[in-house]
DNA sequence: GCGTACCAAAGTGTGTACACTTTTGTCTAT
DNA sequence: ATAGACAAAAGTGTACACACTTTGGTACGC
């Protein structure tokens, strides 16, 4: 699905992904097309296509003549996103490991670095946040296999209204950062194994982390949405 | 996308599904709204929207006031699917080892059995690869991970036109059947490590064997298309 | 003869109207 | 008072119309 001049659809369904993203709109809320469409100023046509790459995509669940509905991941679901991904990060790091080439190395080690100063410098944890993701998105695209980055940015994207969370328990951060600190240095050993084993333990104990912090706080779904989280707990 | 009473844009979907899977839509080949929605009975609105979806779903690629293309997957990335396949069966495996019921395992022993028996009464080899793809699909799904599952049998929808291919190489069948054997076993024997090596080794091979055939019939894209060949090269 | 600009035909993107389904609120009977 | 049925309202699915973009061909200039 490439798309060289954004139409209209493209327009609204990038404004809901945002609106997703952002928290504007949480997981369980009524996507309703005339309303966005009036909205967006554009009729329902449009909106109707967005909604429904939206729902391929599995951002939105659809049934039909039922309202279309921001997809809610149980912690079920959640459990197996993140073992599933676990798994392609795993897949895509063993096959970085021999892959990558000097300078995706070095940028690789940028962003870590920068990552690591953050941390230092006590910065804005929702920067080390984005860091961490786009330290995660380079080590995929290292297996240079556009299928498997495809793939894995596509569980990645489903995670991440949910991947913020990881911020909110004490201590984590540090445990990141020295997660990524072992991948990296087997990584420049040449250990894919060692490298895959790493990541996939590290992606599984982060989605194990937000498992726990949602048991601790089982209450109604908005709770766990994170825009308000964030706000709530940050640091 | 879940979806109770079928309405008209799911027909539609089907229909094309079918036709790009039974071969009456080779890759390459352009998708005329207006026709279809003539052909179908149908207006152009529900074409469009099934359209979308299977553009989504990576079986047909679409461009902004172009017409949409059946996707025509070249040997690179044939070969990253396969690729990646063979890691997601490989995880898919692996965890299955440890997590399928005694009956699913005994139905998936019922249909490699089943296989083993088309292949010395010299079946249809066309059943036979049915038989294949039910067995990669029992072997996945004994992984109880839904997301995993859905994730690798999207993928291999995406080979599955190519993927009757591996009939046409002589002796192929019998060495498909022996590495079955052997991933069975591996299961029953409780190893996940060997399972996955062996499934990965084995679907990576698969993408092999479909490459060298595509090299060797190196002519226009309408040569590989699965039906023809089938036709042309059956046993 | 070759390249370029232009024009017509084909095809897609979007707006709008309407039928049909779901939902919600009310009224009746128990 | 509660449960069930019924009707109005809301919302989705589809048809159709039209504007805009792409495409392919033709005529013109060099």
């Amino acid at each position: 699905m490439t798309e060289r001049e954004p139409t209209q659809a493209d327009t609204v369904r990038l404004a809901i992904e945002r609106d997703i993203f952002g928290g504007q709109l949480a997981p369980g809320d009524a996507l309703e097309e005339g309303r966005l469409a009036t909205r967006f100023g554009v009729s329902r046509t449009p909106v109707r296509e967005a909604i429904t790459q939206l729902a391929q995509a599995g951002l939105i669940t659809k049934q039909a003549h039922k309202r279309a509905v921001v997809a809610q991941l149980d912690p079920a679901t959640l459990l197996e996103l993140f073992e599933a991904l676990s798994e392609l990060e795993g897949a895509a790091v063993f096959l970085s490991t021999s892959r990558m080439s000097s300078s995706e190395k070095s940028a690789l080690i940028e962003i870590h670095e920068a990552a690591a100063e953050n941390l230092r410098s006590e910065g804005d944890p929702n920067e080390y946040a984005d860091l961490g993701f786009a330290f995660h998105q380079r080590l995929v695209q290292g297996c240079h296999n556009t299928v498997l980055i495809d793939t894995t940015e596509w569980l990645s994207l489903r995670v991440l209204p949910y991947r913020r969370f990881q911020v909110v328990a004490p201590g984590r951060l540090q445990k990141n950062q020295a997660d990524h600190d072992v991948i990296i240095s087997a990584i420049f050993a040449g250990d894919a194994e060692a490298a895959r084993d790493e990541i996939r333990r590290h992606t599984l104990e982060q989605g194990d982390a937000l498992m726990r912090f949602i048991a601790l706080n089982k209450t109604s779904h908005a709770d766990f949405y994170p825009s308000g989280l964030i706000k709530e707990h940050q640091i």
